[in-house]
Parts: C-alpha cells; structure tokens; sequence
DNA sequence: TGCAGTGTTGCTTC
DNA sequence: CGAAGCAACACTGC
C-alpha cells in the first residue's frame, strides 16, 4: 500500500532513473487503467520528453515537456501499484513478464499493466496485482493545480505545523485514527502508517479527535513527521505488495511495531498485547494498555 | 471449498 | 451536511 514515504521512494528513485528521457512507446494490454482513450494517450505521450518527477499526498506526478508546453502523468498506485525501471529487451505477456530475471523473480513484480518504453534502453513498467490503481494524463499545470489543491497539507514541508494540525482536528468528533488517514485533512498517510503514529504517540485509534489534548496535539505532531521521516529513511514498507523502482522491498516492515501484529506483546514492555479492532471498517491495531481513550 | 479478509479512494445513500 | 457503506479488483488463508 504506497502511501506518503513509499511514494517519495519511488519519486526519488525515479528522478535519479528517467530525467531527459524520451518516451519512444506506451504499451498495455489492460488498457483500463489508462482513464482516457488508450491511442489518444499514446498519440499525447509518444515522443514527449520526462522533465520532472513530483509528489503529492499519495500521487506521483511525471512531467513531461513538449514544444507546446508541460503535460503531466498522473498515477495513483492505489493498494498493489508501482513503478519499476528495467530493461526494454524484456517483453510482457498476458500481464506478465516473458523473461523474468532478478527482482521480476518476486512474484510482486510481474503484474505488468503498462510499459513506457524509453530512449536509453530502458522501459517504465506498471505492476499492479489488483489493477486498483491508474494513470491520467493531465492537459496543463492549471489542471493540475486544480486536482493537488484538494488535498490537505504535506506533513514534512514547514507549512504543516502543530497550529494547523490543532485547527485540522477542531471540532471533529471522528475517531482521531479517521481523521488523520482522510487525505483532505493531512495528505499522505494510510493505514500503516495511521496505526504506527498512533501508537508512537500513544492515543488511542478511537479517540475522538476533538477530544485530544494540547499535549496530545503536541506528541501526534512530532509523530506523524517521525514516523514518516523513519519510513522514508528506510525505503518503505513492503509487508504486502510495494516495490521500489528497482523492484526491492523496503525495510520498514521489519522495524514496524503494531501494524499486523495481533497477539504479540507490546514494544514497549508495558505488559499488554496488540489487539486488533475495526475503525472505519480499516484492521486497526494498537496497545490497549499504552493507547488510552 | 467458498467466503471473509486485505486496503484506498470516491461515489452513493441515509 | 456529515457519516457510513460499498464498489472497484485479485489473491490468500482458513
């Protein structure tokens, strides 16, 4: 599930990967996940140079320069998505990859929905197990504005600050755990990472987010920007489906501390084990001795 | 073996 | 208007 940190992996990966490639060809055989006209899009695409890779909230945002001016690929990785750079001597069929050699050995990596094919050999592909995810093609940076502008604040750029996240929970009586994953109040943050703030903050997922102390206020902040900025720094999480542009996983799975962890005891050593309920119909899971109501 | 669980977003319904 | 529920999808595990 790409959210916040898995996104800006695949961002930085790719900027470091495609920057002034050309796009030579788009290739698909689920055409679908493509939301307009597949030969219009490839009509738009073909021939058009990568200027810039950008993320926002969980978007990633693939600028493409063109003698009339910027055009935007706007993808949305949804559960199972993301981008792999790779080979173009490799073929796809059916979805899946002909030749399947190093990181497409990982059966998360073969779920081939599209291909950009590039000028220096290489080719951009989209797996994505459960075809959730897709790919729009933005006219101009007025529509783009347009679509980013709906979502709340970035949570690791200065302008999210503690007075804001006070405002962002201000009279909402929804579970704090809600309030935090819902993309138009703070940008970025799914489930994984919901379940890992709250527990590192130490309140529980139900709490009424209007109901949050000051103090409260105070710690949540610093753990949405901490636990994100660990994640990031670790290149993720990948206990399910996500990839990096290389096709590896990322490592924090193995430093996570609540999340698919029913029944075991908890980090803290405070002598309770992780539970797991339902909030927003969303697995929720957390410390019923440390995470108080 | 069939069906619940897995999760994000946006749309529908109340 | 806000909250809740569900569809989109494919695969896993009990």
């Amino acid at each position: 599930m790409p959210e916040l940190p898995e996104v800006e992996t695949i961002k930085n990966d790719l900027n470091k990967l495609i920057i002034g490639r050309k796009i030579l060809d788009v290739r698909s055989e689920f055409p679908d996940i493509i939301k307009m006209d597949f030969d219009e899009f490839k009509k738009e695409v073909v021939g058009s140079k990568i200027t810039d890779v950008k993320r926002r909230a969980k978007n990633l945002i693939i600028e493409l320069g063109s003698v009339t001016g910027g055009k935007y690929l706007l993808i949305h990785f949804k559960m199972s998505g993301h981008l792999i750079v790779i080979g173009a001597e490799l073929e796809v069929k059916n979805g899946d990859w002909v030749t399947r050699v190093g990181p497409l050995s990982d059966p998360q990596n073969k779920y081939v929905r599209a291909q950009f094919i590039l000028d220096d050999g290489n080719q951009i592909a989209f797996s994505d197990l459960r075809r959730f995810g897709y790919i729009k093609l933005i006219a101009d940076s007025q529509e783009l504005k347009a679509i980013l502008e709906q979502f709340g604040p970035e949570p690791l750029e200065k302008a999210f600050t503690v007075e804001i996240l006070e405002k962002i929970l201000e009279g909402k009586k929804s579970p704090i755990k809600k309030v935090i994953m819902d993309q138009k109040n703070i940008a970025g943050i799914g489930n994984i990472y919901a379940d890992e703030i709250l527990f590192d903050a130490k309140i529980h997922p139900l709490k009424p987010a209007n109901r949050l102390s000051d103090e409260d206020i105070r710690v949540l902040y610093k753990s949405i920007q901490q636990i994100l900025k660990l994640a990031l720094e670790n290149r993720g999480t990948s206990t399910s489906d996500y990839r990096d542009a290389s096709g590896k996983r990322g490592n924090y799975g193995n430093i996570r501390k609540v999340y698919r962890k029913t029944g075991e005891p908890c980090p803290n050593n405070c002598g309770g084990k992780i539970e797991r309920i339902s909030v927003g119909g969303r697995g929720t899971h957390f410390c019923p001795k440390c995470q108080k109501l």
